[in-house]
DNA sequence: GGCCCTCCCTACCATCTGGTAGACAAACGG
DNA sequence: CCGTTTGTCTACCAGATGGTAGGGAGGGCC
């Protein structure tokens, strides 16, 4: 592989375990198998690695974007004209599966929330506010339609949402100590329950299924166990 | 004051805001106004200054948790008819304000568990644990009682709550630079819409409390002044 | 007074840090 | 075939780091 992309790889690694400050370049170096002299000739100085991991990162995320977006805009499945039938489970997949595939990232974005607070403001408002601007969109529009809860202030919904999953990935191993239980099956306790506080605290229904608007039904569709306000 | 007791504020400052390896001994004696080898003489390492800034954390957390695992037990306000009525509010504001009372706790905390995961994983569970045991126990009961979501899980409900509590201190005005408006009434309404979350992600019926009467103005009477219906 | 103990200091040190200078070799392009 | 570019290396450096040695001022105590 390319070394540079092993560079960028070891130093995600090491960045996300370590911090900026505890990782040394001569460690990245002796990861790659390379001197350290080498390592400064593709990346010129250590501050310019570390935005370059972090770009690296980004753009990984933006590629992820239109899928993302597409889930949270496409209204409805094919034929059925229940309106909103999994788009939120898409969405929230889209966006847990991204962290879970590499920890490090939630790891690395907590980290420089934590180091370089002004820096990465700036990021978010590049990279993630005009998506959670779309997310809201979508909660508003469902919310006046009555399948959310009227109270919620939708932008600051998605952003919790947002936090429980990066947080939580970034954190999850040490975090779950304090559940009993194999580890294997903790990670999968706390995802589910994340995904049943997520729903429980925007749709409205207690247990049951209960939309204010009246809506003609089409057969109850859902295909998870807990399910959306698939109508009536 | 104490030399050694502001070292320890430096420290827990500088700490949280730049990282263990971020922070030079040399910083923190220069932050108290002290020679370097004089802060060595309290502290006769490094990593015995962060033991001791951590210890000193977790003993504060100590000595308030009688006052929260009290708000947890108590049943029932004196006249209330209501069952649970308050409990839920009494326990997360002890957890929020612990933590809104200095958000370096909570940076200090996030860190730690990127940083150190062995080690805080040992401290979670000796001073975190058995407190989420006596929420769930609690939780438990209601559910029992069927005033809370009968798919609840209480353990990881309560840790998701406490995550979302911590981690959003620690990264709070990093996070909320997404919403729109002033930094200060970001702040109450992240913290409005976490409380809303966490209630409507727990009891049925959405709302804390309905007996039977249906009026608007209970859901008015909560105590939240800034806007919740907002951005309709 | 004489003594010890607390506390803070100056001076120093070995090690590690990010980073540079420049030699060397292979590959490339005319 | 020769110059240039690309990439890796050894050798080195100045500064910062965590930590030590040891001196001295002050106060309490017998």
């Amino acid at each position: 592989m390319d070394v540079r992309t092993t560079i960028l790889d070891e130093a995600t690694r090491l960045f996300a375990a370590h911090g900026f400050d505890g990782t040394s370049i001569q460690s990245i170096a002796d990861a790659v198998g390379v001197r350290k002299p080498s390592l400064l000739y593709h990346f010129p100085s250590k501050v310019d690695l570390r935005e370059s991991v972090l770009e690296r990162l980004l753009s990984h995320w933006n590629e992820r974007l239109p899928e993302l977006l597409l889930a949270a805009a496409t209204p409805t499945a094919p034929g059925a004209q229940t309106p909103r039938d999994g788009r939120f489970d898409r969405v929230l997949d889209a966006l847990t599966s991204f962290f879970l595939e590499d920890p490090n990232r939630a790891r690395l974005l907590v980290r420089e929330a934590l180091d370089r607070p002004d820096e990465l403001r700036t990021l978010l408002v590049k990279y993630v506010k005009p998506w959670i601007g779309v997310v809201a969109d979508q909660l508003a529009t469902a919310r006046a339609q009555g399948f959310v809860h009227e109270d919620t202030d939708v932008e600051a919904y998605a952003l919790h949402v947002t936090h429980m999953v990066v947080g939580g990935v970034a954190v999850f191993d040490t975090l779950g100590a304090v559940l009993p239980g194999r580890a294997s099956e903790r990670s999968e306790r706390l995802r589910a329950e994340l995904v049943r506080l997520a729903k429980a605290g925007l749709f409205r229904r207690g247990q049951t299924e209960r939309p204010p608007p009246p809506s003609k039904d089409a057969a109850a569709r859902t295909r998870h166990t807990t399910a959306e306000p698939s109508s009536k």
